[in-house]
Parts: structure tokens; C-alpha cells; sequence
DNA sequence: CAAAATTAATCAAACGATTGATTAACTTCC
DNA sequence: GGAAGTTAATCAATCGTTTGATTAATTTTG
């Protein structure tokens, strides 16, 4: 006999991560999230006291994973070249796994509402930030980079990755991939990674 | 007197837009939509048929405006390097000339509901890649350009003006600036058109 | 150990409020 | 006078939340 035992707690953070990405936060009712973890309606507010609850407690727990994942780059041995491919790879590889959940904070942070969200998502953000920013300008203070708009650069790596799993599939490639497909993930990565590493070369070391 | 007449159905259509752009489809009810363009409830449905008929008059009115405004660059005597900078230059004007509408519009890509609405949006944004496209590939043709992953490149400009669009705007310069300042948003439109055009001319033609 | 008391988890039902939509009556205008 | 425009009132449906009761598990007590 299987046992059928489920954190009933646990199941409508999941469910709710689920529905909140499919069909945003405003178009998810607590009904679907009591229908689809199995849970009743009450236990919503018996754990999180609210829909809203539930959002924030799915966003700190990611938000934290996200930051323990953070690995410290600054080994005094590599290049600032080196770091920052590190960065990237890391970067991409993050959040191609967790795409879904990255649609979810891009569509939360075009909204003006809810500013207790908006500001932890932008808090996260920018220490990611802070750290290519210490990277590309130390490049440039030692003489290995170029003087570049830093702040843009930095834009051009997020906004890159962010638009790979953000258009339409069909719009990047000519032939058709999924980004749930684990082989065509895993290409997508490869070639997100590849391309951002030569962009960044090219464009931070070529001596003019 | 001042004479008040004002025209209810494109009254509709701008207080739909603005609210729509500020909290979401869902998160906009038909009674603020009437209560802010000064109509009736009932004229939403009167003109409209529907409260996602307004959203769909929307789009539809937008995307055939951005449509309209775009030029025929392929003039044969400016080179591939210059035709990808008047499109760069034109692409990020119009979006950082309607950023609350490209956000609502990506908040719309982002959701897997309205396939319509998903469509007319990517079938709008592929032509513009097609026209990208065609302009790099033919520079890696006749040898102005390297052999780059084309894809990525766009995605790279895309992504980079969206980012700025997108991002909080503390984020990306250490000092506060507002998009709704018309001198803010002149000083970062140079500044996204410079670096897009100098990364991709550095990218793009520094031979190895 | 076992009875009693307490706590945590779960449930069906209902709450008042709000949703998008519709009705029918009333104005305005040509 | 009739079509087009506008209104307040109303509709059924759904929203997020709360309720009171019940069961299951745990702790306390004699």
C-alpha cells in the first residue's frame, strides 16, 4: 500500500508556484490552488493567512535558494575575464532552470502594486548586480577592459537571457525547441552561454 | 463654457490602457475603467462588446501604429553596419517612447491564457526579427560582418533595451533618474543607443 | 498505563463584497 | 420620430475570507 501521506502545507506552495506562473497572480483564484494541491479552501489562510501569504512566502523561499546558490567568484587567482564568464554561466544556468518562476518575477516587477514584492525581487536583483559591477569595473581599473558604459553592459547580460526565455520559442530559433524539453535546454544554455562569453570578450578586451 | 464634449469610446480606450499598463488585465475591473474615463459601465460593453474586446481594440490599435511606423531601411547605399544602427536607433525610440505599454505588453507574452492576444504579439515582434535578421545575415554574406549566432545577436538587442524598460530603475544607474522625465529619458535613450551600436559594431566587425 | 485535556489539522458551508455583463428606461441629436 | 448614445439598477457568478464543527495527534495528569 502506497503511502498517500503529503505535506498539505507543501502541496499548496507548489500548486500555487504552478498556477501563479500559468496564469499570474490576479488570475489565480484560491479555489484552483485548494483544487489542484488537494488541500481544502481554509487551509490557505490557516498556514498563510492570505492568498497574498502564499505568494510572498513562495518569493522568500525562492529568493533565498537563489541567494545561498550565490557562489563567491572573488578567488584571486582567475582574471576579471574569467569571473565574469563564471557569472554568466551561473546566471544562465539559473534561470533556465527556473524559467517559469523568472516569467512569474518579470511579470510581478512590471507591476506597480504589491511594492513589498516589487522591492524584495529588486533587492535580489540588484546584488546580482553589484557583483558583475565589482567585476567589470575592477577589468577596467587594472587596464584588462575597455572603459565601457558598465551599467549598459550589465543590462545587455541580464536582458539577453531574460529575452531567451521570455519570446516566443519559435521566434528564436527557425526550427522549433522547447524550453521543457531537457535536450533542447540544454542547447539553448550551451549556445546562450557561448554567445554571451565571445560578446563579452570581444567587446571588453579588443584593443582598438 | 468650456465645452466638455469628449469623445466616451476613446476615453475608454486611453483610461483602459493607462490602467491596464499600472495593474494588469486582471487586476483592472470594468467599474474603474468607467469611473476613469468618466463613461457608464455599460458603455464598455456598448462599444466593445466586452471588457477583453477593449483589450483586444487595444493591441489591436497599438501594433498596427508600430506596424505603420516602420520604415523600409534596405536603401542600397548605406551599408549593413549602418542599416542595423538606424534600426536600433529606431526600435529603441519607439519603445522607450511607449514604455508602459511594452510592459503590458510583455506582462501578456509572459501568460499562457488569450492565444490571440499571444499570436498577434509574436507574429508583430517576428517581423521586426526578420528585418534584423535579413540586415546581419546579409552583412555575414558579403564579409562586412563575422559569423556570429544570429539569434543570440537579436536577442541581445532586444533584451538589452527591454532590461532598461523593465528593470527597476535604481538599478541601473547608481544615481535616480525617472523614464517619465523627459530629460531622463532623452539622456538614457542616447545612452542605450550608443552602447547597442557600439557593441554591436565592435561585435560585429573586429577582425580576430 | 490509561483517562483527560490540549493542540493541530481538516472540512463543508456560508459570509459579504466584487466581478463582468445585461436590462430597460431615458436623452440627445439628426 | 427613430436611431444612437447614455444612464441607474440589477443580474448571476465568482472572489477571498471566515466560520463552527470534527477528526487526529499530542501532551498532561492521576
Amino acid at each position: 500500500m502506497k503511502t498517500e501521506k503529503v505535506d498539505k502545507r507543501q502541496a499548496i506552495l507548489e500548486a500555487a508556484e504552478k498556477l501563479f506562473c500559468e496564469t499570474g497572480y490576479e488570475g489565480t483564484s484560491t479555489r484552483q490552488i485548494a483544487k489542484e494541491s488537494g488541500a481544502n479552501m481554509a487551509m490557505i489562510n490557516y498556514y498563510f493567512g492570505s492568498k497574498e501569504g502564499v505568494f510572498v512566502e513562495i518569493m522568500n523561499e525562492r529568493i533565498a535558494g537563489f541567494a545561498s546558490q550565490l557562489k563567491i567568484i572573488n578567488e584571486d587567482k582567475i582574471s576579471a575575464l574569467e569571473k565574469l564568464h563564471r557569472v554568466i554561466e551561473g546566471y544562465v544556468n539559473r534561470i533556465l532552470n527556473n524559467t517559469a518562476f523568472h516569467k512569474m518575477m518579470h511579470r510581478e516587477l512590471s507591476l506597480t502594486q504589491r511594492p513589498e514584492m516589487y522591492d524584495k525581487i529588486k533587492d535580489a536583483m540588484s546584488h546580482n548586480m553589484q557583483l558583475i559591477d565589482r567585476i567589470i569595473t575592477d577589468g577596467i581599473e587594472d587596464g584588462t577592459f575597455n572603459k565601457v558604459d558598465v551599467r549598459m553592459v550589465i543590462a545587455t547580460i541580464m536582458g539577453t537571457i531574460t529575452n531567451i526565455v521570455i519570446s516566443p520559442h519559435k521566434v528564436i530559433s527557425c526550427s522549433n525547441f522547447d524550453l521543457n524539453n531537457p535536450k533542447d535546454k540544454k542547447m539553448i544554455k550551451e549556445r546562450t552561454i557561448a554567445h554571451l562569453q565571445d560578446l563579452t570578450t570581444v567587446y571588453l578586451t579588443t584593443k582598438k
